[in-house]
DNA sequence: TCTTTTTGTTGAAACGTTTCAACAATATAC
DNA sequence: GTATATTGTTGAAACGTTTCAACAAAAAGA
């Protein structure tokens, strides 16, 4: 950067006190000024090209306009696009996102959420990773305020906006289950994390309800760090066990994917022999020759609500809000009966 | 946010001035301090839980350590992915980012660019819509340090990071040509974008070097907004007009997932009748019956050598570094002779 | 005419840092 | 013993804003 036309430039210039040039380029006591004054101040300050500082600004007001995103990667599709809502939705109120990606690590995320105190956001919007229960009491000790989306966890009574993953996950099984399938599988992460629990929760509760009685092997889990190889393993021990699974329900649109990808280069004809459920929409998996009927989560609102209750925390402080948004179960092809 | 724990009250806890607190917090003059006076600095600030005030910080040294990163649409996976790349290598030297989608919008982008100087942001990476060289200039002229990424603009000296779209296209023209196909169409952006421009012209050199005639129905032209129809008109138009293609190069992973979901509905067989090459891996792809050859982008190159150009920049005024990556084709069955 | 109100403007302090220039006290050199 | 260098520390100004409190001049009310 290199011009510095501050106020005191253009007070100068205009022959008069830089508390003037203020009011007027920030509209403040229009009833007092004299109108010629202020257009004279207008006009020095449009023809020096005056730019404020909203550092120093900030740091007098105390105020960023400034939002901190946590999410754990920017690049996988579904923190992108929720991204690209919260972008939207806090522009409008004149706030910008300063973003970073944990990858699911505490450390990372920790690291994350004191730069963004540290650069003084005025609030945070976070996918906290496993086991952040502890950094979360500190930011709420901070005083930092902040909206945790996608997951949440029970211990803490802080605001969030989640998805009802056991309502969801029930809604697929039944689903599956009314399409006659009885040997119901699932691959979900190896985690802690209680909205991942939610959908294997929701899956048990489905197959109870239904007296269907569920075997241990069925549900499997995999690391949450990227590993292709064990979702495939996680599949072939459900197709050829002894009690082969004739459904999957797929927790996440990653092991979708590869689930999917896998499953193509087997002599299992979707959805004749297996029926398949994932969690979120993901345009790759429309190709599959029996497009995936999906868990459609309501992203838009998700970003919106975190925003509007983020920003009315700023304003008032008030009782927590925990938002859990019901999912849209979409059938297609791979779970026709 | 709540607590100020500054500087000066360290400093009187600890009986000393802030000067001195700043120099020990800052490990500065290090050899002056008396090591007890540092070593008692240094545990009120922890015991207190100092937190560095960065506004103030900038404010006074000029450096936010903060880049702006303007792209297109940030849940478009190639630049999310792009995103994250960036966000790493930026990360790694301390600056964090801050990000806008510009939707391939000047307006929209010039305001981005306007915010990203009133926050004083150390420097850009930016990937500017159709017609923004006079904003481009009006950086440069306002000595923003900036580094454009994936288009350039011929008429500006400014430094670059893109693909070397001629060659790419050209590359998998021949490619096309080498397993034998004749009547090769083209799929692209009706736009000014001169690297959309450069695919365009890679694949009409590629067939003029191969004294193929382009017949002028060959290369359709879409919308740059998301206009499905548009792309499913022109697949129809190459495969049923009276010179029916046998080979379609579609230039974006957009005009890719649709052209294809298109085609999947229609009875025509890949590679068989049509072979197909892509610009851009996207998974979305991978699970047609016959996975889509692409056009590998150096996504990782493009990030990392922005930041360090970028950063390179912010230290000492060099040369405008343009740089332009070779892509890389990789065959999949979907263009098997 | 004298008070009171309104209009228009301003100086100065503050936000939390950094950093220059200065100083006192001690140590070293002659 | 004085001169010089070193060590350890500090006051104050500055970065670009905002905003309080004050004031002068003009207008209105008596």
């Amino acid at each position: 950067m290199a011009r510095k036309v501050s106020l005191k430039v253009i007070a100068q210039k205009a022959g008069v006190s830089t508390t003037l040039v203020s009011y007027v380029l920030n509209n403040q006591k229009v009833n007092r000024i004299n109108k010629q004054t202020a257009e004279k101040i207008r006009q020095v300050a449009r023809q020096l090209h005056y730019r404020a500082n909203l550092v120093a600004k900030s740091l007098k007001t105390n105020k960023t306009f400034t939002i901190g995103l946590v999410v754990a990667d920017i690049s996988n599709p579904f923190f992108s696009s929720l991204a690209r809502i919260i972008e939207d939705a806090a522009e409008e109120k004149n706030y910008i996102v300063i973003f970073g990606s944990s990858d699911e690590n505490l450390e990372k995320f920790s690291r994350l959420t004191d730069t963004f105190m540290n650069r003084q956001v005025d609030g945070m919007i976070i996918a906290p990773p496993e086991n952040a229960e502890q950094q979360i009491e500190y930011l709420e000790q901070q005083q930092v305020p902040f909206v945790v989306v996608d997951r949440y966890f029970p211990s803490l009574n802080v605001d969030y906006v989640v998805l009802d993953n056991t309502d969801a996950a029930r809604q697929a099984v039944n689903h599956l289950i009314d399409g006659g399938r009885k040997r119901i599988g699932m691959i979900t992460y190896r985690t802690g994390l209680k909205h991942l629990a939610d959908r294997r929760l929701g899956y048990k509760k489905a197959l109870h309800e239904h007296s269907i009685h569920c075997n241990e092997g069925w549900c499997r889990e995999v690391g949450i760090g990227n590993s292709k190889s064990e979702i495939e393993e996680a599949v072939h021990a459900l197709l050829f066990s002894a009690e082969p699974v004739d459904a999957i329900l797929l927790a996440s649109n990653y092991i979708a994917n590869h689930a999917v990808k896998y499953i193509n280069t087997l002599p299992v004809k979707v959805p004749l022999d297996l029926a398949l459920v994932c969690f979120d929409e993901t345009e790759s998996l429309d190709l599959f020759y029996a497009p995936l009927s999906y868990i459609e989560q309501p992203l838009e609102v998700m970003g919106q609500e975190a925003i509007r209750i983020l920003l009315n925390k700023l304003e008032k402080k008030e009782e927590p809000v925990q938002l859990s948004l019901k999912a849209k179960l979409v059938p297609r092809e791979s779970s026709r009966p």
